[in-house]
DNA sequence: ATAATTCCTATTATTTCCATAGGGATAATA
DNA sequence: TATTATCCCTATGGAAATAATAGGAATTAT
């Protein structure tokens, strides 16, 4: 598995970011009103925002008032970036270079990693949080029929 | 990590049969030859093996003069159906569907498995061994300098 | 002062990974 | 028929990674 909880969680605090910046520009959020937003394990995701701030993805205001917030705008953050930053460099398998005969294999490895390596920085929170907003709204016009 | 020690010693292993099999049509190796061959823990090459079976990717003769062999030819079996055989269908992440929120994260590590999923089809057993024979060709000829 | 927040470091529980172990079943061969 | 070399099956163990939980220190607004 490629990716561990910590992205899924990221991605979604990112985009509760993202979508908070909508509203008024570089709006922030406290932890604990995305922890409940986005049903994340409060102190678990305190770690995470810890590594997304590391990571410069994101800016914070301590003590009373104080939150998160975007550092930049959706459209210019990776989903790539966001992985890196919470698991590490993306790699398909811990490989130890050398070793004539598993060489083909970890090239493999490497020409996999590219391809994905691509389609995640072509992928942006920008263009999550658009889809999730005609997600919505696609559910919300369906649902009219019910009615 | 997206796989685990398993795909490495499997593809290393059915290499090894690939060989063979130019060697001689049905070309089979034990189980102790595989492991010593390309250094692989020998019970742990058996659990493979025994799954690579199941898979329906080798055959194998019991008792005395017993063996392992490929059940098709190198270029018809796929990097991703090793995988799928010893690692279990390719994941980015074990999601649970629905979720209104979630969906378009999920949606996302869908599209990247497809992509993955792609590369894995497009890739064979005898690619990889071509490519491994190649290599040590040229190892060789670029050895023939130092001498 | 108090309350609401981020910040920092440790600990724990669960799961997955990577093997190791022991013996049973099968088949060739001496 | 006894022996030997193999595949076959299931269980167990240790290490590492994952997913949290915990407690309190530092900061800032009111």
């Amino acid at each position: 598995m490629l990716f561990s909880k910590k992205t899924e969680y990221a991605l979604q605090a990112l985009l509760a970011l993202a979508s908070a910046s909508r509203d008024q520009p570089a709006g922030s959020l406290t932890l604990k009103k995305m922890a409940e937003m986005k049903k994340i394990p409060y102190k678990f995701l305190e770690q995470i925002m810890a590594a997304l701030k590391k990571g410069g993805l994101v800016s914070s205001q301590k003590g009373q008032k104080g939150g998160y917030a975007l550092s930049r705008t959706p459209a210019e953050v990776t989903v790539g970036e966001v992985v890196t930053v919470v698991e590490g460099p993306v790699s398909i398998r811990q490989s130890s270079r050398a070793a004539a005969d598993k060489e083909v294999i970890y090239r493999f490895y490497d020409q996999l990693s590219q391809t994905i390596a691509g389609v995640l920085r072509e992928n942006t929170l920008e263009n999550l949080y658009v889809q999730s907003v005609e997600l919505a709204e696609r559910r919300r016009a369906a649902e009219m029929y019910y009615i």
